[in-house]
DNA sequence: TATATAAATGTAATATTATAACGTTACAAT
DNA sequence: ATTGTAACGTTATAATATTACATTTATATA
C-alpha cells in the first residue's frame, strides 16, 4: 500500500531534467485546473527548488532567484513559497526550515520526508497506512487530527554505503 | 500497544502543581543517574516549560526567566534548552518552534506530538508502533533511519467541544 | 588542601529565518 | 473602460538561533 514515490530519485542517478521538465508541467496543469496563477516569480522559485533533490533554505534561494533579479527582497521568496505550498507543490521541512518539490503533487497524498543528513537529499514516502493509523489512536483520546508532520531522518542508501 | 503518556493533563483540569514536582523530582533523578548536572538555571527553565502543558517558545521562555534574572540573555535560554534536550526532558516542536516538558522522560520513548491549534496544549502519544512501521519501511528501500519527527495538529477534546 | 581540568555561565555581537505594513501594478470580470 | 482583487515592490522590522571569547564554578586527584 505504501511506497516510496520519487523513487528514480532515490536510486542514483536519474533523468534530471526529464524529472524537472514534468514535475513543472504537472505544475502548470494542477494551477489551470484550481484556476490559480503560476506566475513568472512562482515558477521559477519552483524550478529552482526543483533543481534539485536536495531541501533549500528560503534565503538561498532567494541567492539563486537573484542571479536574475538582483534586486529580488526576501518577501518574494517567502509569498512564493507560501503559494507553492497551499497548492500543494512544495513541502516545508519543519526540521530543517527549508522546502523541497513535491514529486507528485497530482495525487492527494500523505506521506513522510525522509532526510538523508548527509547529503541533504529529501525524498517522500507514502505513508497513508501510517496515517491513518496515528489518526485512528488521536481519534480514540478524542483528540481530531488535522495535520501531520513526519520527517524521518537518517542516511539514504548511498551515503550509508559510502560512510561504511 | 500504543498509548497516551500525559492522559490526565488531556482530560481537563488534573492537579498541575503535583504533576510538576513529579517531573521535577523525577528529572533530578535521570540527571543523577546520568551523571549529568540539573544546575539551577536548567532547573528553572525547566520549571518554567513545565509551568503549563502549552508549548512555549525560547524568548517568552526569556520573558519568564528574566522576571527573576533580568539580565539574561537568549544565550542561557538556548543552552539550557540543549541540554535538557538532549537529556530527554524536553522536546522541540520543529512546526512550532517551541518547547515542551517531557512527562515520560524515564522511559525510552517513541511519541508523536499532538498538538491543538487552539490552546496551544501539546501532549506525547506512545507511538512505537508507527516508528516500527516507518522504520521498516524506511528500511526497505535501503534508507537507514536515525530520528523521527512526528507531529500531529488538530483540536483536543476540549476546544473541539467549545467550537461547536 | 592545592591545583589542574572540564563544564557551565556571562557578555556582546551577529547570523538566520520570517513577517508586517503600505503603496503600486497587472489581471480579469463585468 | 471601470473596477475589484490578486500579485508584486519596497522598506522596515520581528522572531528565532548561534558564534566567539572571557570568566566563574565544580570536580577529580595529586
Amino acid at each position: 500500500m505504501d511506497e516510496l514515490i520519487n523513487n528514480t530519485a532515490t536510486q542514483g542517478p536519474h533523468n534530471h531534467q526529464a524529472c524537472m521538465t514534468q514535475t513543472l508541467q504537472s505544475a502548470e496543469s494542477i494551477c489551470a485546473e484550481k484556476g490559480v496563477r503560476l506566475t513568472v516569480i512562482r515558477r521559477r522559485i519552483l524550478e529552482l527548488i526543483c533543481s534539485s533533490h536536495k531541501a533549500i533554505g528560503a534565503y538561498e534561494l532567494l541567492d539563486l532567484f537573484r542571479l536574475d533579479e538582483p534586486k529580488a527582497k526576501p518577501v518574494t521568496i517567502y509569498r512564493a513559497l507560501d503559494f507553492l505550498i497551499e497548492v500543494g507543490l512544495v513541502h516545508k521541512i519543519e526540521s530543517l526550515n527549508a522546502f523541497i518539490g513535491c514529486l507528485q503533487a497530482e495525487t492527494k497524498h500523505q506521506t513522510a520526508i525522509l532526510i538523508c543528513d548527509e547529503c541533504k537529499n529529501a525524498y517522500e514516502l507514502d505513508a497513508s497506512s501510517v496515517y491513518q493509523s496515528l489518526f485512528a489512536m488521536s481519534k480514540e483520546i478524542q483528540f481530531t487530527p488535522a495535520s501531520l508532520t513526519m520527517e524521518l531522518h537518517g542516511l539514504c542508501s548511498t551515503c550509508s554505503k559510502t560512510l561504511k
